[in-house]
DNA sequence: GTAATCCATGCAAACGATTGCATCGCTTAT
DNA sequence: ATAAGCGATGCAATCGTTTGCATGGATTAC
């Protein structure tokens, strides 16, 4: 507010010429248009004026708003905020800014930073909230605003995705405990319905497999959400009925201190009498009691490609949609061990 | 992209009147300039278009974005995170939107990025990134666009701000560990040069000075960052002097961390031997090796409070410059007890 | 020396909304 | 019955850019 803004028509009064030749010395594509010394003239009285460009009037007219929308369930969640720290500063470099919406898994508030977006003509939209099978991704296609998913893909086989590869980091957790003797392995699932809880769950069957491990179902229960509570419950069913079980698999970290809570509570050591491994490597695993044996991904990775693909996208690149998976990293820590 | 947009003109066309009277209909303030039937006529055919006000415009005619920038030092350290959470949930209700970026406490990405969201016409800033006595500031009050401090304040008079009270923080964790019978407490300090780090060292004196307990200048040390090494470094000479310390007050929790693996690398048991207690209550404090006794601060609330301030400002509420203090939380946990 | 060519610049029409002012048809008061 | 007043709507300028087209001066070609 206040100031009075420097306009090009002003700065074009200035120099002495039309607002027009203004424009075009400004403008990297329509520079050599106009000759050197208006030029630089232009230039040396844009800067002594303080001239910032509209962002507004530029937008209205050229339809383009440098701006794309970001949906996370929670940005609180420890798990997003590096992805947006990737696709920021993946996007800002290219003179986009980023408008980042918490949904919090409502498919209402979904809904409505989505219309948000769409009102405030986001170039591109980043959406780390799909669930499998989403309807939401239809109309995004429809509508025609170019998009890609993060975190979790929808599994729609026209989108581009960029996720961690959960089938591998699940092969590497179980071929890790296969290693220390490990044979009767328990799952405790992630909510089926996203991609991250699916895709993790077969990463375990693959896994397993591919030890000559065989799977009791009675040893892998599916939670209905990413949650301590809901983990310790089923960790409490596991322990309940006598099963020798001697290592837990989870589907994420926050899980995994559902079931540290459920073994301390039964004076069960973690790490020596059963292992537990879980996915995520979240900020300060390695200080929890005992520190966790996790996958790890780089997260900021996932943002930056998601930007990049979005990027070439904008700009009319034609991708073959392509989910990306990004290579995870078994990090052991002592909530693992040998077999006792 | 793609889909031609509806204009304010095009529906006005299907109704039979003038795009302004659409124009007025849709505006709250001049609804009542037209009449019913219009109206609702012109309601029907907008949800029938499926139209939608192209915010570009009405940005370009009214100066007014509907937009806040914030800026904080990294959405990844998860003190922040709370705070957009806050500040959004705020905001959106009021139909602004919201733009974050991370500056990782470089004065050049701190520019830029505030050069960023001016060219955007932001309607006002909310900052979380200033250090005390800050220049930047200077020029956010000349530029004369609204914004309050978060979380960090400046100390300058003439603006608002919104942070943890930490010196009756400081007051209560004194107060625990004196009960607990602790005479002999070090400090070990963030960075001064940031308001969190400079009152909870001034809560610390003042803690100290209320419960009659005297301060030992040997038992104070100052790090320069808020980082597990600075406060681990500053641990180990704090236990290498021989002195009888029973109990450690931390200038946050991740350094409480720092002073942990000291405490472990020498054998210390932390909470039996030695009292640790930190500030922040980060998520799972409660699953730290021990469980973390420290301050609780409810940081959303710091960004609605914040949100709600800018807002008034937008609207030229007239507001004397102050500063809210959040009321904090002392958690007990099993970082401290009573002294051996 | 004239015509054809070309380069640099100016002109003006958009983009899609908002808003002060003019207009026009009624009601109401005298 | 006429003037004044008022409520509802249309008109047109405006916000600050971008960009196709027109223009005009200089260069080149013949």
């Amino acid at each position: 507010m206040a100031k009075s803004r420097v306009t090009l028509k002003d700065v074009a009064v200035k120099v002495g010429v039309h607002s027009s030749t203004v424009s075009r010395v400004l403008n990297p594509v329509t520079r050599k248009m106009v000759t050197k010394e208006i030029a630089n003239k232009v230039f040396s009285t844009v800067a002594d004026m303080g001239y910032k460009p509209n962002a507004f009037a530029q937008s209205l007219k050229t339809n383009r708003s440098y701006t794309v929308g970001v949906m996370v369930p929670d940005l609180t969640n420890p798990a997003f905020a590096p992805i947006i720290n990737g696709i920021d500063n993946m996007l800002e470099t290219h003179g986009y800014s980023v408008m980042v919406a918490s949904t919090y898994n409502l498919a209402e508030k979904q809904q409505s930073t989505l219309n948000k977006f769409r009102e405030r003509h986001v170039d591109g939209l980043i959406i780390a909230t799909t669930t499998r099978g989403e309807k939401l991704i239809e109309d995004c296609i429809l509508e025609g605003t170019p998009f890609v998913e993060a975190v979790r893909a929808s599994g729609n086989p026209d989108v581009c995705s960029v996720i961690s590869d959960e089938i591998t980091g699940g092969i590497m957790v179980i071929s890790h405990l296969a290693q220390l003797g490990h044979k009767t392995i328990a799952y405790i699932a992630g909510p089926q319905f996203l991609s991250t809880g699916f895709n993790r769950y077969q990463g375990f069957l693959q896994g397993m497999k591919e030890n000559g491990l065989i799977i009791d179902q009675n040893l892998v229960i599916s939670c209905d959400a990413f949650s301590e509570e809901e983990a310790r419950n089923a960790a409490s069913k596991l322990l309940a009925n006598k099963s020798k079980v001697t290592a837990i698999y989870v589907g994420n970290d926050i899980m995994a201190l559902g079931v540290y809570d459920e073994l301390e509570a039964r004076a069960i050591k973690c790490g020596k009498d059963i292992s537990v491994v879980g996915f995520d490597d979240m900020p300060f695993a390695n200080k929890f009691n005992p520190p966790l044996t996790t996958i790890h991904t780089p997260m900021i990775n996932v943002g930056t490609e998601a930007a990049r693909i979005l990027l070439d996208k904008i700009n009319e690149i034609d991708i073959p949609a392509r989910t990306i998976k990004i290579k995870p990293e078994l990090i052991v820590r002592s909530s693992s061990g040998p077999i006792k």
